[in-house]
DNA sequence: CGTGACCTTGACATTTCTCAATAATGGTGG
DNA sequence: CCACCATTATTGAGAAATGTCAAGGTCACG
């Protein structure tokens, strides 16, 4: 269903750590990560970056979903492929192809709710359901499973890349991470993989497992996900 | 712009304190808030609830904007006129009114860009810094200008709804109000009224200030302000 | 004029942050 | 392939912010 997207789109390959400017020339441009992920931020003066989203292939993003004024910022966390193109001409696609329009409409709307579910995280868990919230989200989205109850997945992002998502410190994320190893949820796992030991576990220590599964498995449904399969 | 949408929508009046279904018969809703103010919350298992957003005129929401699976509740803090429809339905008008198409499309872009920066203020602000920035938000939104450095505005919201709309809890809303009073910078008001008695000083305790600015002026060319004023 | 909901405030508990020291990792040039 | 360096991650101790609980006050409404 991209066929006709990916004529008109410029196809950057971005490495770990390059930083997209958020619109060409003051125009709301459209995003469709391919490959690889990157991180959606947010510094609002005098205070620690927020990460408002963190973007893996299917998701789109559209300028004009941040903040006009803010300082916000769209990195690259690992080697990635992204889809850039205007959002008028993406929008011009979608109008002579339901199926387009209907995609971007479900993961527009998907976006929102993951932004909504997003807040509810932040504003009112503790510590250790917001680590276990992010875990559980990102074995249910880019996860395979190893053995029963074992998941494997990439981290491309960093400690810090994953406390400014969560609204923490560095050091209290890797508190926490600590503590999860010695409860024997998480195994000791390399640089740029997360192996979850316990995913029962996992999910038990957080209250938003119910709400991530709902969305992951809607997710299934779209396009992207069997496009890229 | 909004007669065509006024012949198709029930028109509902709500009083204080009543919750509205997100959906309808399980199909995707539209809510157009026409006077009043609502909360859309959201609570997970277990945890306090969370305020997603404060719904005052001319915003729209739509029903899938929130996790389907979460305990999510649309209720009205005042008395309040609300037109409801079917998203398809809606959506259809939206085809033969580019004006409407428009309109919607950038109302949902700014509402996005509102919870990226709810997320930011949730995940990195202060009480304080937090409080300033929802006060300075309904000043912007839908304050009067007493005399000069002077805002006075309408406050349906409970001390309870804006500590969950802050991540905050009541009690430390209330010593953080408080804090401001005896500041100068709030003046000690009625019951449903709130008084800014030095806007500048407000403004420069909240990071966010630029920003919410910048959605203020952006939103005072959309169709609904216009229409409404 | 009594009743319930809402708000304020104090004392104390808990969580998270800050700062600093140390360790591990990954990339680079010799 | 190794040594070095910058970056990232871990951990401890103490500080600061926020939450919890409890008591009392205020307000609106019947």
């Amino acid at each position: 269903m991209f066929a006709e997207v990916a004529t008109q789109a410029s196809k950057l390959r971005l490495r770990r750590g390059q930083t997209l400017p958020l619109s060409l020339d003051g125009r709301e441009t459209a995003f469709i990560v391919r490959s690889g992920a990157l991180v959606l931020d947010l510094t609002l003066p005098g205070t620690a970056r927020q990460v408002v989203d963190l973007l893996l292939p299917g998701d789109v993003l559209r300028s004009n979903f941040v903040p006009s004024d803010a300082n916000a910022r769209l990195t690259s966390v690992s080697a990635t492929e992204v889809w850039r193109l205007r959002w008028s001409v993406l929008k011009a696609l979608a109008g002579d192809d339901p199926a387009l329009a209907g995609f971007l409409e479900t993961s527009m709307a998907a976006q929102m709710a993951r932004q909504a579910l997003h807040i509810a995280i932040i504003g009112r868990l503790t510590g250790e359901q917001r680590v276990a919230t992010v875990l559980t989200d990102l074995a249910l989205r880019s996860g395979i499973t190893l053995t029963a109850g074992e998941v494997g997945f990439n981290m491309p992002f960093s400690r810090r890349d994953i406390a400014d998502y969560l609204g923490l410190n560095p050091d209290t994320l890797s508190r926490i991470v600590s503590g999860l190893r010695s409860q024997g949820i998480l195994a000791r796992s390399e640089r740029r993989r997360t192996v979850v030991r316990d995913v029962r576990g996992l999910a038990a220590l957080t209250p938003a497992a119910q709400s991530l599964t709902a969305i992951s498995d809607s997710d299934r449904n779209k396009p992207a996900a069997i496009d890229a399969a």
